[in-house]
DNA sequence: TTGCCACGTGAAGTCGGCTTCAGGTCAAGC
DNA sequence: GCTTGACCTGAAGCCGACTTCACGTGGCAA
């Protein structure tokens, strides 16, 4: 594969080569070496970068994902917290899904406010039980 | 229903009374009036909070949420907004469906670094196209 | 060989979303 | 009637995730 400088890495990401310089700080990814000063990475940092932001849209913090994706090319990665985090996350997508459902029901439905709309009510009631207490 | 003051709302949805006045300061809950200073609401804003929860973990911010839910029993609300969310919130179900097979995948992957692993980063290739630009 | 400018660094600033604090108020139990 | 403790308020503080700044460095085209 190829090696790629901060501004190509920029680009295909579309991250600010700021934020690439601030993830290598927080140990989410790192070069592969120096021209000079200047960073040299390695083009599978692509993926991993794409990792991370599915990662981030997943509502994982820095930290819990470089705990899953390692210091540097993820050695000894604990199994069991990450099928611990697959179940959260499973859990996390049966609420959106019904979310989903509850924003499109409300789009079409003609109640004056969705918050009274018994259907709009129900799909909502059905997936409010007991937050994932994810938030501290 | 029944009327609630700032601690039992607190104690059903548990969050802090310091949150509540907080979202109220941000429109998102309204107290249907005041006995003395305190603050008292309807029962249904449990409901309400239990929407604003969700939207939390959906990744919209308090501002998106209050625009959907509207000030105060949601008046007017952009059903084209809503259907669009929708379908955003469709699109990030589907990356996170791909990212918690990848996770379970990782889980029992006996591959040295997931990274490394085919399966993987198959599994993760398919859902990292086009980052839904939700950044800013 | 030189000069430009993209890249480098550490530190400070910003923003959203709370959380904490200092100091005041008042409903309720004694 | 008086104390007490839960509530109130505005302002300040904190944390995560970046972003911006001020200034230094060196690869490379001319």
């Amino acid at each position: 594969m190829g090696e790629l400088d901060i501004a190509q890495v920029a680009r295909h990401t579309g991250l600010p080569a700021a934020t690439l310089r601030y993830y290598e700080r927080r140990g989410l990814i790192a070069a592969i070496g120096r021209h000079g000063l200047r960073r040299v990475f390695d083009a599978s940092v692509l993926e991993r970068l794409a990792l991370i932001a599915l990662g981030r849209t997943a509502g994982f913090s820095l930290e819990e994902i470089a705990a899953m994706v390692g210091p540097h090319g993820a050695p000894r990665i604990d199994r069991r917290m990450l099928a611990d985090k697959a179940d959260a996350l499973d859990r996390t997508i049966h609420r959106l899904e019904k979310l989903r459902d509850g924003l499109r029901h409300a789009a079409a439905c003609r109640a004056p406010s969705h918050l009274e709309c018994p259907t709009f009510r129900r799909i909502m009631r059905a997936s409010a039980r007991k937050r994932t207490a994810k938030r501290r």
